[in-house]
DNA sequence: CTGAGTCAATACGGTAGCGTATGGCCGCGG
DNA sequence: CCGCGGCCATACGCTACCGTATTGACTCAG
């Protein structure tokens, strides 16, 4: 089977399966865990590969960071671009997609790196920037629903620690009628 | 300075030694990050001494893991009994005392824990004990200010999945006024 | 056909960490 | 004063990593 690609294309191709391997793993094990060795044996190469795609790990923690920084940004512009007068469907659509019972791999990436943010300032430099992208988003949404600057930035702070606060417990524990008390916060949030 | 404690008294106290120090590099470096070796040398002993007061690592971090359950479910059901009437005043001073702008310390440690929690069986096990008490503190207040069970569940994931959630974030780049922020939030979840 | 370029394997030296084994030191009961 | 148990130091072997150096295989252009 012979290679379709360019050698520059090859080159991009592999840089990214190593990403996303890195991706896998951090999602599993944190930062902590994504080690170029045991990354070089789930991909079925030694090291050798390794260090020629990368200057050592962390040029390879660095294209991680700025990999997820681009898809959630992204994302996010996205999730949250609607038609004018349906931005609270469009808020609970965003509350709906970043919750933890769809999405599972995208919620462990995220609370991956914010553990990660929390010791390394680059990390914390990209997630901030994230962070700051879908704040502005949500608050738009909001605005756009006639409400204050400042109501709206306080409903956008509460939303968002809502979905990140959830993604660190187990609800399912304490609800039995997670959908009806999901749709009961979402009024609360939304207004 | 000659020692006033008993033999056995020495032992209990330097295995609580140790486990403050765990705790403390937890906070810090995460569960990867405590090491017996450089939590050795921070106490100022060799490892010899480590391996006299527990039987391997996996031994220090469940006595940790005691350690913490314990200290939560004890604060918790402090911070949260009140004279009758005073329920309201009571949940605002659990937002304020489990929010991170205090008590930063307790914070990291929390997350710490709860990352650790995502891959440790042993680690998620105390985190949902924790959990459940501390819901069931928070349910318990909001009921006894007339909500229904099924009303007072909802605000309380909401309340645990702000605070934690907010834990997570640097609310202090978005919102000048998180103070007022902070009131108008407290009055959407405890109604 | 040959030389350059791409990608990976192998081998190496170095560090950090775990757990064990063993040997001291020191205080206390006999 | 002796011995013993509690507490720690030292030394060791082992593994898992990192990063480098060297070499080899395979591909293409000229």
């Amino acid at each position: 089977m012979p290679r379709a690609e360019t050698p520059a294309a090859r080159t991009a191709l592999d840089r990214d399966a190593w990403i996303e391997a890195a991706i896998g793993t951090l999602a599993e094990h944190g930062v902590a865990g994504v080690r170029v060795e045991s990354l070089a044996k789930s991909l079925g190469v030694t090291k050798g590969s390794f260090y020629w795609h990368f200057r050592d790990r962390p040029d390879l923690l660095a294209a991680v960071l700025e990999f997820w920084k681009q898809g959630r940004i992204g994302d996010i512009v996205k999730q949250s671009r609607c038609e004018p007068g349906q931005e609270r469907e469009q808020l609970n659509h965003l509350l709906a997609v970043y919750s933890a019972s769809r999405n599972r791999k995208g919620i462990r990436i995220e609370l991956a790196i914010r553990d990660w943010a929390r010791r390394d300032p680059q990390a914390a430099a990209v997630v901030e920037e994230v962070d700051a992208v879908r704040f502005g988003c949500a608050r738009r949404l909001f605005v756009a629903r006639g409400m204050s600057e400042q109501e709206a930035a306080t409903r956008s702070i509460l939303l968002y620690a809502y979905v990140f606060g959830q993604s660190l417990m187990d609800c399912d524990r304490f609800e039995t009628d997670l959908p009806r008390a999901r749709s009961d916060i979402f009024a609360l949030i939304s207004g």
